[in-house]
DNA sequence: GTCTATAGAACGATAGAC
DNA sequence: GTCTATCGTTCTATAGAC
């Protein structure tokens, strides 16, 4: 792997870790073993290296998510299957948690990826919502978009309980809360 | 105003705002208009002043929480009322907000306020919602701890989709998708 | 209690040799 | 492309005067 990967791949796991304002050029170069020139070679900045490994991420993030939202079945077995996607709990959303940093958020540029994949994600779990609407899974007058914010919310929310318990516990029972409130409703159909 | 009680309060400010590891010391001092020596004249540290600051966010949070979900009505008048309460959504969850911090997260003494703040506010809630089942408001057979935590979770989970999209609407949005399949549920009763 | 001065380390970035 | 050396700044904390 040439350096230039191995200090994509190692901001990726640093800003999944610690964020973008708790990341540090040189913690990013002692995790790729690599030196202080070979970064300013490659990239600008931390700016520009942050943007390519949150790209990155982004895309991982988004092809995961698509496995799991592509499967056969109804409606709601595809939001299962999202729902129960194994995940590294405790890390946090890659993706999520740079909602949270100021200094991502204050930058058009680095916030355009994060906010760019959680609207796809709301937008394709709706699509997938309006299928079941469509072949009588789920009641006609469901909102979908407004349910598709509601489970992606419990995600990245099933996150931070997680963490501040420091248990995968609460991020279960949050998912199963929706799965059941979910589960009623499409029995409930029209 | 004393100024231990300045710099108390313009940690909450910027913890909220920034997080722990985007909070110096440096920035508590100009914010709070005081010198080096009036901080570590009334704490240990960053951590020491931290700590207070977080604890009284916690209690702040947890009074408005209790103020909506004390309210008369139904369950889920309850629960709308802790949902549609005021929020500086933008701003994000001056308690939530932590649970993503590393360092917050690495350290006993800081995360404990945060674990036990969302712990209490999930019991709560689950709590208002068992008055809703023993008064045959809501289904017998809800889960009211997993509900619960659904709804805490979709809180949260709303400040982190308003955030990266920089729009309330997105906040909005997965509250009244909850309030939905709330509602729906309710009238699901046995 | 609050001030200024100072400490040693880490921050993000640049320069210039190889 | 990668290295080491260095820059000016900020970080968290301590010292000591007032």
């Amino acid at each position: 792997m040439d350096t230039s990967e191995r200090l994509i791949r190692s901001t990726q796991e640093l800003l999944r870790d610690r964020g973008y304002v708790g990341t540090s050029p040189k913690a990013i170069l002692q995790h790729a073993q690599a030196g202080q020139g070979s970064m300013y070679h490659h990239f600008s900045g931390k700016p520009d290296l942050a943007l390519a490994a949150i790209r990155r991420n982004a895309e991982e993030m988004r092809a995961e998510a698509e496995a799991a939202l592509a499967h056969g079945g109804t409606a709601l077995e595809r939001i299962d299957a999202y729902l129960l996607r194994e995940r590294e709990v405790l890390r946090g959303c890659p993706i999520g948690r740079l909602a949270q940093d100021p200094e991502v958020v204050a930058s058009e540029d680095l916030r355009q990826p994060v906010q760019e994949t959680l609207g796809w994600l709301q937008e394709r779990i709706a699509g997938v919502l309006a299928d079941g609407v469509a072949r009588g899974e789920l009641p006609a007058d469901l909102g979908t978009g407004a349910t598709a914010a509601t489970i992606a919310a419990v995600v990245q929310g099933g996150y931070v309980l997680a963490r501040a318990a420091d248990s995968v516990d609460h991020f279960d029972r949050a998912i199963e809360g929706v799965r059941t409130l979910l589960g009623a409703i499409s029995q409930h159909r029209q």
